[in-house]
DNA sequence: CGTTTGTTCGGATTCAATTCGGATATTTCC
DNA sequence: GGAAATATCCGAATTGAATCCGAACAAACG
């Protein structure tokens, strides 16, 4: 049965397995994320996980929710800045913020992002999608001619999701023919673009 | 050892093996489908399987390649009638082809994609990827003004990403603000507002 | 027919996830 | 302090699904 951690060392070893388990995914992909690489990782026995996590599985939602948490850290410390913007300078500030994430502590998340089946079943996306409809709020108090748009909950959620989709999909397989860069720009161009043509009408 | 299927009787069970995996996949999920589930809808013994697979991941791959064969039939098949269209309304046509495909067979390729992520990881992208990218060169070919587009490297990789990577994700977490039909026609202006807009300076 | 080669099968084996019972550390309370 | 109670940690044993294997069955071929 899991129990609720109740000292600080115990504390401390869940956050010392999910570690382990984010090292193990990045290092050798799901195949190698087995129960006893995470706890050779995370330098505990494999029991112990067992004491805190119902199955392997709460493990992966474990890392998904620490994730978007910080994720979603990201976004709010972000948001100051990216609400001043126009919406094509914002998205492209926003984009890089992620990026820088995506690839701090030596890519780890980027790496894990690679078990990209994974990621998509444990990573809660509501949280980050909350932060960023937020921050899409914010924006329109500054821009009140945003709100004009139709459609703006689908369009935000493509906007969101492709987003999200495509800088993944360049960061794990880069295209030669265009540099991450571009892309950003491009995503960038794409809400804007989308947005000014809208309110023509 | 996986032997090359000699005698019509095992190409034919080839195929049912694959086809008892769809099944298995669509009615019990990710953890139905398990090597005896699979043998067992498709009638035959859980050793015939490893004649033919290397493992139950062969398998998948298998079904993989076998949708993504048969997706990009439906995109050549689509081709003639997209081209003639305008860009927004021949991604709306693409996608309503496509949403038709998965739908097909009670809905057995749906299932599947709703039920696991498991096929995005199994499915080869690439040549889905070139099929489509064909049909944006055809298409151009008819509308020659699309290629005064700056970036329309950048911009086609955006629009095909985005669009799979949020099809997929709205089929596997469905929204109940919208639906998929609501989705379609946002991508249908993404894609049109910004060539609209990005031809007019 | 008998031999040879292709095919099917389901019990035996393997290996990772999970459980269990006891060992060790920490806190509580006298 | 120290003994009892509680929390934590562990790794050998269990379990169950994936995979292997060798016997049985079918087809092809002389």
């Amino acid at each position: 049965m899991t129990r609720k951690p109740k000292q600080t060392r115990s504390q401390n070893t869940v956050e010392t397995i999910v570690q382990g388990a984010f090292i193990a995914l990045a290092k050798h992909g799901a195949e190698g994320a087995t129960t006893r690489q995470i706890a050779e990782y995370a330098g505990v026995g494999v029991g112990s996980i067992y004491e805190y996590f119902e199955n392997k599985e709460a493990i992966f939602s474990a890392m998904g929710e620490r994730f978007s948490r910080e994720l979603v850290g990201v976004i709010q410390g972000a948001t100051n800045n990216v609400v001043r913007l126009s919406l094509r300078d914002g998205v492209y500030e926003l984009i890089a913020q992620t990026a820088d994430f995506l690839k701090k502590d030596d890519e780890l998340y980027l790496r894990c992002a690679r078990e990209s089946a994974l990621m998509e079943k444990h990573v809660p996306f509501g949280p980050i999608y909350r932060a960023l409809t937020d921050l899409f709020v914010q924006h329109a108090i500054k821009h009140p001619e945003i709100l004009r748009l139709k459609n703006l909950q689908t369009m935000t959620y493509i906007f969101i999701n492709s987003g999200i989709a495509t800088m993944i999909r360049y960061l794990n397989h880069p295209n030669p023919g265009f540099s991450f860069d571009d892309l950003a720009k491009g995503l960038a161009d794409m809400a804007g673009h989308y947005v000014e043509r809208e309110l023509q009408s």
